[in-house]
DNA sequence: GAAAACATGTAACCGGTTACATGATTCT
DNA sequence: AGAATCATGTAACCGGTTACATGTTTTC
């Protein structure tokens, strides 16, 4: 249930309506948590409805309206009793792992193309964490911008640190991943070499 | 729907009962894909159903019986056919991260002691997938011997060198996650030594 | 005789996926 | 006028989790 831990960490920030938070969470919190709208919209519902949003209809051209949600206190310290909580580890289910340690069955040429499809995955996911990386040191991240604004100056370091932290993390996973996928295709061009 | 495939997969070696496969799950296949009881014995079912499997009733003791299954001539070519498919990749769903990135609003301890499991957490994994990259060198690895006995001698190289390449990656995972989360923890004291 | 291992499930629930559905506003 | 973006959902389905439930056989 870490979406909805996932939307206070935005809404704890600054109000926002669930379009914006859509688009968060197709960039930004997005590279560690996926969410699609079919699920925000109802949880922001769910979650109004346990106190720890409030949220306002705004009047949005001469037809439209937009509603605005902002963290109430009890959504704060729900929070925060949940940053002070153990992290629950997800049961692996690595469906690329699974698959390369059968690959004998598979022909060289899909076994190729898993392992390119794997260096090309993880380097889509670099090249965004990369590019969130460099925000950060450039001070061009709009959202951690908005954040260090509502954060008290002798807490701005921290703030900076373990969002470099995290993603300087996520990069040395998708490398890993990448260099682990080239060994693989040098792996099938070796035993189709060998023709045993 | 992998759990289907890493069914075939156990299956494709040698017939077995609901609660052999279970037994796998737990040790072998479950450090690539998890799965508990309550979800093998149904998809047993769902599989023999739909043709992928056959299944006989064995006599076990005195009243107790057992139920053999079998991967039919369908199942093997279902599954050389996924095997052939490129892999469905996932969304990112990484609670763990997640976390990191919001830890400014964590107690310094409560920050430590999420490290420092996640350190427990891997290691945990880690020293598991030694034992099997171990077995597998050692040859005592019982399902890779039953997989050879099956194996045409020709494609016995493959079938252990895509082994160890599996586990190879995953120890270098493991690995990396504990040294990023050894410098979370050295990434808190300095934090908190500056008492910024 | 007791404990460990063998053996097989059901039921309720929930988080997540996919597809569908609609309309307003702003920018070019 | 048309395209892009803003804006908000519903519905059916399914994979996975947690808890419950029960009985047999083998080993010590």
């Amino acid at each position: 249930m870490s979406l909805r831990y996932a939307i206070l960490a935005l809404l704890a920030v600054q109000p926002m309506t669930g379009y914006d938070l859509r688009r968060r969470f197709a960039s930004s919190v997005g590279h560690v948590w996926h969410a699609p709208d079919s699920q925000i919209y109802p949880e922001l519902k769910k979650m109004e409805h346990a106190g720890l949003l409030s949220s306002t209809s705004v009047v949005r051209g001469e037809h439209g309206s937009k509603r605005w949600y902002r963290i109430t206190d009890d959504g704060t310290a729900e929070f925060r009793r949940w940053m002070n909580e153990p992290v629950v580890y997800r049961r692996v289910r690595d469906p690329a792992h699974l698959k390369a340690s059968y690959l004998e069955w598979a022909e060289p040429d899909a076994a190729r193309a898993m392992f390119r499809a794997h260096i090309e995955h993880f380097t889509g996911e670099l090249e965004q964490w990369l590019q969130q990386a460099r925000e950060i040191d450039g001070g061009a991240s709009e959202m951690l911008s908005s954040r260090l604004e509502v954060t008290p100056a002798n807490r701005r370091a921290r703030t900076i640190a373990f969002k470099k932290h995290t993603y300087a993390g996520l990069i040395a996973r998708a490398e890993q991943e990448i260099s682990w996928a080239r060994e693989g295709l040098a792996l099938v061009d070796a035993l189709d070499d060998a023709e045993d």
